[in-house]
DNA sequence: TATATTTATGCTCATTTTGAGTTTAAATAG
DNA sequence: CTATTTAAACTCAAAATGAGCATAAATATA
């Protein structure tokens, strides 16, 4: 299999397109919704007939996916001076991130499937602990990117830099840095969408341990979403976009905990949610797992107005 | 006076453009670049020999305002269906946030200018207490506004949407709420630049208190920019790229607080820079005020790579 | 049926972080 | 020399946080 993941394209007269990511939670694992066997993210050009950016990528997920979307933001805006149209102009991409809840995953199109978002970034899943790939390969593979600087001041930076965003131990993880640890690895053009790749870098048969690649640069689409995403959640409600109606307090922290990739402390998540008053309890329960029933949530009513406005923090990991 | 604040114009092949909204801060008051007597940002297309959107900034604002500039990162990306070019394609532009250090505003070109920013919001200058402004005249219009909703609900909606934004006692004004705050005001129809904006709507003479129009929605990219720095400033050491080298503490602080509007408990401040280690004495002292020396600091040295680390590009200033 | 196990949820406690006040020190203006 | 101004150190109570222990209600299994 002999994929170039950064090749040019011609275009016809428009310069902008739109990029989507589109995330939800589905037993307990964070997915993306993508196209083209999870190469490529749901995308199109912006045309004259769409009033608005947002408009834009409604239409093309609607069209690409099938997939109803509810809260969409946008990410970032990239340029691709590879891909440019007949006068020259290079493509310029706006990103956005969009939430899907459980319950509104629907029958997608052929093309499009959803996937684990950590198949893509291996490296960023500490539910079960630090994953060993990061000792094992990464680490040693950017001191060696380190060691071949061309100044001392610049090994000694990048050094500082491997050390700060890849933390000796668990506690200096920090799960909002998942942007800047995948641009480091781009740096150090450890992964095949970085200009100079030279697959020989790594042993044979390790190349699949540094996750999934995409086309163009959609992988680093979704790790911007990624990390905007954990940043966010620490201070606003924005898991309501990925929740449905009736949800356990044990789902709610799982699925945060998804999205993070770190196990949270059960008893203070409980307590936070309770002084900010984020949930009420619906009067049900669900017996659905082994022990006791535990009762049903939705989020308040407010909330929507509060998620624009109110700023709400989550607990720190256990 | 009549000049139109949402009018069409022609384009050419392009449809990209890039807008900057430069920061510095002098004489304790924050400042924004710009040109055409304070009506415009500095702004331009992006050009086929721009090799990413930052070199396109850096080129326009450096030509139309020859100010040189350090930090520089992308804010948010606007469509302007008004404006379109020969194909029909709608004008993108990508706006970005610059930070200037007080010692390197330059000899400007004659077109551009420097502005106190809140000649353009003085409803978020609470420097001196709460803006009377506020409960004279938006709070009234506001709720007029909300009275005139299609129905019940939304007019319910609009009503704590007023409250949450405009928040009663000083104690609930969030400075970074100042896009909400705007967008409000825009959706009111209260501003110039609104699509339907009627200036009958305010008492005759009350229309200035409203703050200064742009064209096109140049406030808004404003408004966008101090949200931002108002944000990041609570959990990044972003002042560091609008000081110059040796400081006092007070005039950090002053700094800060020209940023966000409102005055800051002085022991507190210091204490929280102390516990960051944000800062250390250079061992000399300034006498230029009346009482006491203060003592001159200067930012510590990691913060550059912290700083590097959280926002990656920090360009080297000349 | 009894008992261990699992899950939900309530409660405690030491530590840290905040908000806000008081005091002392070092300069200047008149 | 004294009043005034600014800097900077210290204090203290209230609130938020991190982490453990205890109890309740279900299921699985001996």
């Amino acid at each position: 299999m002999t994929l170039s993941y950064s090749h040019a394209h011609q275009q016809g007269s428009g310069t902008t397109e739109v990029v989507a990511v589109l995330v939800a939670i589905t037993d307990h694992t964070a997915r993306v919704l993508t196209v083209d066997q999870g190469k490529l993210l749901p995308n199109g050009p912006l045309m004259p007939l769409h009033r608005s950016l947002q408009a834009g990528v409604r239409q093309w997920v609607e069209e690409q996916t099938q997939q109803p979307m509810g809260y969409l933001e946008q990410l970032y805006t990239f340029v691709d001076t590879n891909r440019r149209n007949i006068d020259g102009h290079a493509l310029v991409y706006v990103s956005y991130l969009g939430l899907v809840q459980e319950t509104q995953t629907a029958q997608l199109q052929t093309a499009a499937s959803w996937h684990d978002w950590y198949e893509y970034f291996p490296w960023e899943n500490h539910l079960s602990g630090r994953p060993e790939v990061i000792t094992e390969l990464i680490v040693p593979a950017l001191l060696t990117w380190a060691d071949s600087a061309e100044s001392a001041t610049i090994k000694q930076r990048r050094q500082q830099r491997i050390g700060l965003c890849w933390g000796a131990d668990t506690n200096d993880w920090v799960t909002e840095h998942a942007l800047l640890r995948y641009e480091m690895l781009y740096e150090a053009e450890l992964i095949p969408e970085a200009p100079n790749y030279q697959p020989d870098k790594l042993a044979a048969g390790q190349v699949k341990r540094l996750g999934m690649p995409m086309y163009y640069d959609h992988r680093r689409v979704i790790v911007t979403a990624i990390s905007r995403l954990r940043a966010k959640i620490e201070y606003r409600p924005l898991i309501f976009g990925l929740m449905s109606e009736g949800f356990t307090l044990s789902q709610l922290q799982q699925s945060i905990e998804a999205l993070s990739g770190v196990p949270l402390h059960k008893q203070n998540f409980r307590r936070l949610l309770d002084s900010q008053n984020l949930v009420v309890p619906t009067g049900e329960s669900s017996s659905a797992q082994r022990g006791r029933p535990a009762k049903l949530y939705r989020f308040a009513h407010d909330i929507e107005l509060q998620s624009l406005l109110m700023d709400s923090k989550l607990p720190k990991r256990k």
